[in-house]
DNA sequence: TGTATATATAAGTGAATAGTTATATATTTA
DNA sequence: TAAATATATAACTATTCACTTATATATACA
């Protein structure tokens, strides 16, 4: 796990954007795997905007990508950010979100093949 | 550096005190060495009840402690808190703040004795 | 004991923020 | 091409937040 020294501005908004409970709870998410806005619907208690907006402020950060499948959007964690190293590092010390992803599995939104 | 799981409310709640750039500045210089306000003020532009402000928090947080000295009221981080193994990580990626450091020693606000 | 210094607290203000509902845009499918 | 689904954006609101000035409290020292 590489440190690289940041600018403090950098730093700071970085880390204010993973103090948020939801943004920081959606990254630790998207360490797993990618998602889609649906998906992560299921395993929090906000409006679909909500989630949309959080998505759009990591994304301006840099610190996720999108891609679109058909009429999904997949968002992920973009390991070629500058931030990367940072973020990663401090998602190890998130509690497990194994359960929230087996929440999104289980009631399955996008109609995801299991096979 | 250990890594000490917690919940996402604590996580999240800690990372928001250290996504502001003068509390993060504020605990890179205090993983130096224990300062007080007026050596503080010294190398930031707000006022002393800002600085006092972001220090109550801070100790608010558990994640500092201060020691009087007589006039002088000695601010140094906690490594007793649960959060510790955290800040240290994350301050790992600031740039360096000897400079700052060195500018407190120079203005030397409480006329600490060199010898 | 009175004055200076260090720090904290109170009160007020403007900006930022996270949420909401309503609506627009894009894609898929019947 | 129309309806359904997924997502984004706009507009608004309530709350949080960082800052300020004014003032209170605590200690040191002449």
């Amino acid at each position: 796990m590489q440190k690289v020294p940041t600018d403090m501005d950098q730093l700071s908004q970085v880390l204010k954007l993973m103090g948020d409970k939801t943004r920081l709870t959606i990254s630790a998410l998207l360490m797993k795997r990618e998602l889609c806005v649906c998906e992560l619907l299921e395993v929090f208690d906000v409006s679909q905007p909500s989630i949309s907006q959080h998505l759009r402020k990591l994304k301006d950060a840099g610190l996720v990508k999108e891609t679109r499948k058909g009429q999904w959007i997949y968002y992920s964690l973009n390991k070629e950010s500058e931030s990367y190293p940072l973020i990663e590092n401090v998602l190890s010390f998130t509690p497990d979100v194994a359960d929230k992803i087996a929440q999104i599995d289980k009631s399955n939104p996008t109609q995801r093949c299991g096979c």
